[in-house]
DNA sequence: CAAATGTGTATATCTGATATATACACTATA
DNA sequence: TATAGTGTATATATCAGATATACACATTTG
């Protein structure tokens, strides 16, 4: 489980760790009933709060990625890669959207966002 | 000058009379040496506080649209919409960025993202 | 099988950002 | 010069993110 957390990212800590566990079962790193690091152990390697690392395992747990139980850890549960990217593509249509928006405000063409977007997703 | 204001909106008020002022701009609905509507007045139509309309033109009186002077009022300022231009081209690039993320997560192609693009930049 | 250790859980609290009420200071104008 | 309209400053309220500490349960181990 490599988990990196950013003090100077705006998103909340305990999001980055709710979407870097989804990455890891998306890529097929973690499966189904793998353990999960527990909670304190966790929290003692990002050097933050047990309270912050429950409350991203409460959001996976709600999301149903997760199961929990008291005593015994946190499980990785049977999980439809299809739903995952469903909610990948949900979420880049709703930044692409934005950006649309952006880019009529500032007068910007349909095509020239093409091409960035052609650079972008080729240059990493 | 017509501003409007979400509450459900996540974006904190302030900025999105910020955002509603620079399109007024770019749109040449407002241009250099008008007057804004005064902080009162614009807190009274809102329905919002004082403090959250200046807290709005002060953003804006540091990014260097607008001008506020002390009993007269607050004034646009000369303005390059070309600069304006390259900040909405800079929205836009860093959304696509983050949406590239999500869809490589996802699985999903390039090619999809494209047609999204068509379909949301076309229909609005 | 009881003690110890490791697990998740609950309560009260701290901090920073957003939004506010109120009072203050300056300018124009009637 | 009084008054009404402008921007400004200080202290306060509220909410989300993050926390420390203490609690409850399960497994391991002597």
């Amino acid at each position: 489980m490599d988990i990196v957390i950013s003090n100077s990212s705006n998103e909340p800590i305990y999001e980055q760790i709710v979407s870097q566990v989804k990455e890891q079962i998306m890529s097929g790193n973690l499966k189904e009933g793998d353990a999960l690091p527990s909670m304190r152990a966790l929290a003692q390697a990002l050097r933050i709060s047990v309270i912050t690392t429950k409350r991203a395992y409460e959001e996976l747990e709600r999301d149903g990625f997760i199961e929990s139980f008291t005593g015994r850890g946190s499980f990785v549960k049977a999980q439809n890669k299809e739903l995952l990217r469903e909610e990948y593509l949900r979420q880049a249509e709703e930044l692409i959207s934005t950006a649309c928006e952006k880019a009529k405000l500032g007068g910007v063409d349909v095509s020239e966002l093409h091409e960035l977007l052609d650079i972008i997703y080729g240059g990493e």
